[in-house]
DNA sequence: ATCGTTGCAAACTATTTGCAGTGTG
DNA sequence: CACACTGCAAATAGTTTGCAACGAT
């Protein structure tokens, strides 16, 4: 939380309750919320707060580095307050997204460029399948 | 292209001329082009066609197997008529999507079903980065 | 006091749906 | 010749934009 104080000064953005609020909700969640669904967690204690404020400041966090974008498959993105390289997997059924540990993927970027004349920056890496309370189903 | 026809007469869809073009123009492209571009792609040649049809006749083919859906992170679905499991790179200036070798990760849905408690189906895999035009420039 | 930020409404984009007419099997 | 498919138009869903009022620094 320090963290998001800290860079947004740095980057010149103003520090307003509803970006703490927003911050708040991603990193305190393991769910990988979308826009909607933070703009539904939040209602209550700002009932007057639009989805298009969600929009921007998540546009905000983004280049900051604060959050990730996730493209699990539906038509909507998620966001991760957890800004590191990791994986996730997508339940088909219930559709929630998990984390998955980083370690045994951290030396594929470099293969990758190895193996293709592209410079490699980032990745994302979906596994779909069943989740634990799904796959029993 | 047998494959096509065999597949929709299994699956008791049928052999139109839109949909002959449209997996035409999938399988001879390795641009994994989005619904709007395919749609520019025939229109020439099927002035009257829309894309509600193109879309309509994607969700058969995925359906079917015949084509897989990418999400590489802009906000519209690319298609690729190579079914397989196999990973994309994606450039970050020219949205260039390319293949990669499959064989690299051949292990991972292996090695994600013993770390995790999901029964995992499939994955996609996304490398960002720069193209070898984009990445002198 | 300034200038970035918010909230509303409207615009936009990708995709989906309903339905009447059409054409494949 | 039935019933699935097409094409159009309208609906929907997620996201973005314009702008006037607001509020942090």
């Amino acid at each position: 939380m320090e963290t998001l104080l800290k860079v947004l000064k740095e980057k010149g953005y103003k520090i307003t309750p509803q970006r703490i609020a927003i911050y708040r909700v991603l990193n305190n969640t393991k769910e990988h919320p979308s826009a909607e669904i933070i703009y539904k967690k939040l209602e209550k204690e700002f009932p007057t707060m639009s989805l298009a404020t969600i929009y921007k400041t998540l546009e905000i966090f983004k280049k900051s580095g604060l959050v990730q974008e996730l493209n699990v498959g539906e038509n909507s993105f998620r966001y991760d307050a957890n800004v590191k390289d990791h994986p996730h997997i997508i339940c088909l059924k219930c559709n929630k997204v998990d984390d998955l540990p980083e370690n045994l993927f951290t030396h594929l970027k470099d293969e990758v460029g190895k193996v293709s004349d592209y410079k490699v920056l980032s990745k994302q890496l979906y596994f779909y399948g069943y989740c634990p309370v799904c796959k029993g189903e």
